[in-house]
DNA sequence: ACCGTGACGTGTC
DNA sequence: TGACACGCCACGG
């Protein structure tokens, strides 16, 4: 599958079922990667796209970093609203909750 | 092959 | 608590 990183990590994401988020580390360690910034750069070429639903991944604490890059600055918010995460000043209240981790989800 | 860039994470002060 | 510095590495030019 390893296509390329961004491929690998477009796949994950898919993989994040509805309803619930993940991290950049976290999907950065499940690739073997150590750096998240690289899942950061991946998210921001996905800019546009609907395929992927980047809504799904925000940083270690919970906070919106990427929803500057959606539609709009409530676009991101939005979705996971719609989604019943509760998302309060652009971060996921209860973050623990509604965590998804790859590595201890899919092995 | 080198350089700048970057939706992060963690440690320190 | 909050702000700051540094490390990390794939990709395009």
């Amino acid at each position: 599958m390893a296509g390329s990183f961004f491929e690998d990590v477009y796949e994950v994401v898919r993989l994040v079922p509805v309803g619930r988020v993940t991290s950049y580390g976290a999907i950065a360690r499940y690739l073997g990667t150590k750096n998240a910034r690289m899942v950061g750069w991946a998210m921001n070429a996905l800019a546009g796209r609907t395929d992927v639903p980047a809504h799904r991944v925000v940083n270690s604490q919970g906070v919106l970093s990427g929803a500057a890059a959606f539609e709009t600055g409530t676009t991101m918010t939005e979705r996971l609203m719609s989604e019943n995460i509760p998302v309060k000043n652009n971060k996921i209240a209860d973050f623990p909750k509604y965590f998804w981790d790859p590595e201890k989800e899919l092995g």
